[in-house]
DNA sequence: CCGCTAATGATGACACGTCAACAACAATCG
DNA sequence: CGATTGTTGTTGACGTGTCATCATTAGCGG
């Protein structure tokens, strides 16, 4: 572990350039959608897979893992979403320990609002910026990357 | 701005890889750098440029507009490093608006600590998975995101 | 059934980031 | 010079994310 490879000059612009896209793509999409329909990138999240579940419910557990978030993570964040009206929490049958989670009708009339114009941001600003070729070399990479990471974990 | 253009199966795809590494990359290594020598991302990003700045010591102006934080959140995050001994604060001369950064001896240690075991992580999870070619598609592809955003901010 | 372990959430403490308001000083222009 | 405007930094409020800890309940082996 003593001697590191340092980036190289090339390794170095694309590292920089990485880390700018994530900054600033990020922050933008983010606030262009916070701006146009009152959500944030979080609620999103959280919304987009309530919609589309039946009857607008899912199970706090299910929720989490589908969105890749941990149980503290959800619950401050259903807090927060629960204050301002667009999710309730319900009680769950099955597991006295469970617990249910429904979209309230003014969630759902959010993310609705909130879709069209975020992919429409996600267009714009980074698909036509690239060719197919570029699509499809992308989509390798980061496969390939995120492969590597979970292999890594395991 | 009625009918928005949906992502096809290969952007979504895509996209979703996009996001994703941008939360597991980005979380893997901040969490590996914290672990490793105590220092967050964003001390690493105060600390570079400090510690390379002669006499370690630069404007907080210019500190920030370096490293791209408003100083705001430089300042926030000044006041943390300060009360854990990275930093110190000191008046400026020729402008008395303006402020000092100086990098302590135990922020020097903690960043030339840090580096090595970092940079390798970047290359292991990272560039380890890239070959020459993707490098460099990768590269321009960011760039002209990245210049297509800025085109759009102004 | 009892008692242990695992799963599920909630909570409080804290780090981090953004926003709006503010204070202090510099620069500029009449 | 004096008033106005711009720059620089700080602060407080709040939303967000992580970590450690706790309470409740399910599941399971005796």
């Amino acid at each position: 572990m003593a001697k590191p490879r340092w980036l190289d000059e090339r390794q170095q612009h694309l590292w920089q350039g990485y880390l700018h896209l994530n900054q600033d793509l990020y922050a933008l999409l983010e606030q262009e959608l916070v701006r146009q329909s009152g959500l944030s990138g979080a609620d999103y999240k959280v919304l987009h897979p309530l919609s589309e579940a039946p009857g607008g419910l899912l199970r706090a557990r299910d929720l989490g893992s589908e969105i890749g978030w941990d149980r503290s993570r959800l619950s401050h964040h259903l807090s927060r979403m629960e204050k301002r009206g667009l999710v309730t929490r319900e009680e769950c049958a099955e597991d006295a320990r469970g617990l249910m989670v429904r979209v309230t009708k003014a969630g759902r009339r959010a993310i609705e609002a909130a879709a069209p114009a975020h992919v429409a941001a996600v267009q714009r600003y980074f698909f036509d910026q690239l060719s197919k070729d570029e699509v499809e070399t992308l989509a390798a990479v980061f496969d390939r990357v995120l492969d590597n990471l979970k292999r890594d974990k395991a």
